[in-house]
DNA sequence: AGCACA
């Protein structure tokens, strides 16, 4: 039996994900890494024991989550592979959409957990600890835009990337960048938020990447401006 | 391995 018997979803489902990276990056980096194949509705990944390492991506288009399944298969992402399949049902923002969103089942799910929980809870007549922390910062700050400074200079096989969102990290442009041929590195520096230089091999690599990338959105708010970095 | 929507 082949594995991928899952019927065609505007949602890919992935896993094999590394679990030790956290939530609110995890999110961030699948949107921006996905955001190539397609506008992207919803990202989600928990880290319950059940979930984790799992995430959906949700796109507007089925091409668009077809183009991802295929060109995102084994992609390197945080040292792991990516798995990707279709979802097996509809994502909610979706159902949503077409109005066959039917939140009682969902609420009868949640009962029966809380009622189970209850009743575990009762019978065992035990405190246990309270391990429920919701942080659930979700900050899409607006930049500190200013100026992006966009004159023209020289090729360079050094790319400087202007307008990243605060909680971009060098390994989220790593995952963007090393697409293209010839990437060397990434270097972020902590006191400048918002730029980063991106090393390729020789010019004519930078300039693939930098045409490839220029614009990119890693967060909605952010379309990166990407220039040749000063000699 | 594990298919949800805090």
């Amino acid at each position: 039996m082949l594995s991928g018997d899952i019927p065609p979803n505007q949602t890919i489902y992935v896993n094999n994900l590394n679990e030790k990276v956290k939530k609110e990056e995890l999110k961030r980096s699948l949107y921006a890494l996905c955001s190539q194949y397609g506008r992207i509705l919803d990202v989600v990944a928990l880290k319950t024991q059940k979930l984790r390492g799992q995430a959906w991506v949700v796109f507007s288009e089925i091409t668009a989550a077809t183009n991802a399944f295929r060109g995102l298969q084994d992609f390197d992402f945080y040292g792991k592979k990516m798995r990707v399949q279709y979802a097996k049902t509809k994502s909610d923002c979706i159902a949503k959409e077409d109005g066959t969103y039917a939140p009682k089942e969902k609420r009868k799910k949640q009962e029966e957990k809380a009622a189970e929980k209850k009743r575990r809870a009762e019978e065992a007549q035990q405190s246990g600890p309270n391990a429920s922390s919701q942080n659930n910062g979700t900050g899409y700050q607006a930049s500190r835009l200013g100026k992006v400074s966009q004159e023209h200079l020289p090729p360079n096989n050094i790319l400087f990337i202007q307008n990243l969102p605060d909680q971009t990290t060098s390994m989220m442009l790593q995952i963007l960048f090393q697409q293209y041929p010839g990437f060397r590195e990434v270097r972020m520096i902590e006191a400048k938020p918002g730029i980063a230089f991106v090393e390729f091999e020789d010019d004519s690599q930078s300039h693939i990447a930098m045409q490839a990338l220029q614009g990119f959105k890693i967060t909605p708010e952010n379309p990166m401006a990407i220039s040749y970095a000063k000699k």
